[in-house]
DNA sequence: GGTTTACACTAGCGCTTGCTTGGTTGATCT
DNA sequence: AGATCAACCAAGCAAGCGCTAGTGTAAACC
């Protein structure tokens, strides 16, 4: 009876689903909760996820699935400067925070709650991920925009981003675009202050 | 018969709780696991805390008290320039996290599970803490040291630091004192290699 | 030497949890 | 018209949950 495949429902019931977790936390969200929330009884949850486990991944591979999709298009459109690179990425990524932020926001907190093989699964999502921004990260030091070590330095800048999910409010004056900016500014002083116009290497 | 002074003993059964904490989370961590973990019945735990989650108030408290008088201690025992008080901050907050690392970890991630009462006083404390972190680094955009937005720059440097926990090996090459130092070189570009000779402002 | 105190025990109450079972509905396809 | 199928429901099981009540005991105190 159970479905693994993607159907419109099921994908209503995750974007549900990611909205709960983030208010109440995985474990003290129950299926009688979900269930409710969705305008379905608690028996009819086990139709479309096997179990509750599944929700929680479902919710996480959506959030992540869209955060690659949307940084790999913004390198596309971006120019080819190191500075212009690092300032597409970083404001691609506060971008997801902002239109899927419960999904994010659930898969910085309840990772751990995945099991065994959900983790493996997504975990290769998540390093598909890390792996363009290191890319963009190496461009930068090349180009001597960034000093330091490769390593610490893409942990410090994923860092302060991921972070901001606890402090920042889309309602207030700063928009994404402005923080990527600020970022960028941060790390790297010497990037002219308008990133239309490139500084090609 | 419940206590809610400091006894030995409770200091003892906190310092379990929170390696617990970690290693399950809170939710997930019954009160027969802490007993057992701890060589007591179930029922004998509420002799000396009033409910489950006073355990977890007591594990934020103490990790939180730590990271405050360390700081404090920091900035007195170092040097007035802006560099070093923003160094030595940044050491001593790595510092706690490696020493009191379940604590630190417990508090990022299951802070919303605190009740109203318990997250209030805490946050008091927190905000002591962060206090001290926007002073410092008020003091070095005046400075001249670091450039930008206060609110942003101060979000950035702490998200940068709390993440750490996340990926941060204490059995690995690299010490607190190293990554305070790489943290503040690559916000800070300008800062003398050497944080023992002072740069007087 | 009697009382108090700190710490632990046993036993279990009342409730909630994730999930299962067996069956019903209404739309779609042949 | 009959078959199929996704979507749902009502009812409830077995296990686990936080916490309480009442008792025992050895050390500390007056």
């Amino acid at each position: 009876m159970n479905v693994v495949n993607e159907s419109p429902r099921r994908k209503e019931l995750t974007r549900l689903a990611a909205q709960l977790f983030v208010q109440e936390g995985f474990d003290r969200t129950t299926v009688r909760m979900l269930a409710q929330e969705m305008g379905i009884k608690s028996g009819s949850l086990f139709h479309h996820f096997r179990d509750k486990q599944e929700i929680l991944a479902a919710v996480i591979e959506e959030g992540t699935q869209n955060a690659l999709m949307l940084a790999r298009q913004a390198l596309e459109e971006c120019g080819d400067s190191a500075s212009e690179r690092l300032h597409a990425m970083a404001r691609a990524h506060l971008e997801t925070l902002l239109t899927d932020r419960n999904a994010h926001v659930v898969a910085l907190y309840e990772w751990r709650r995945l099991d065994a093989a959900a983790r493996d699964h997504l975990s290769h999502l998540r390093d598909a991920y890390e792996e363009l921004w290191e890319r963009v990260i190496d461009e930068a030091l090349e180009a001597g925009l960034v000093h330091g070590d490769r390593f610490l330095v893409s942990r410090f800048v994923m860092g302060a981003l991921n972070w901001t999910v606890r402090w920042y409010d889309p309602e207030g004056p700063r928009k994404p675009e402005d923080l990527a900016h600020e970022l960028v500014a941060m790390i790297a002083p010497s990037t002219p202050s308008q990133p239309g116009q490139s500084t090609k290497v």
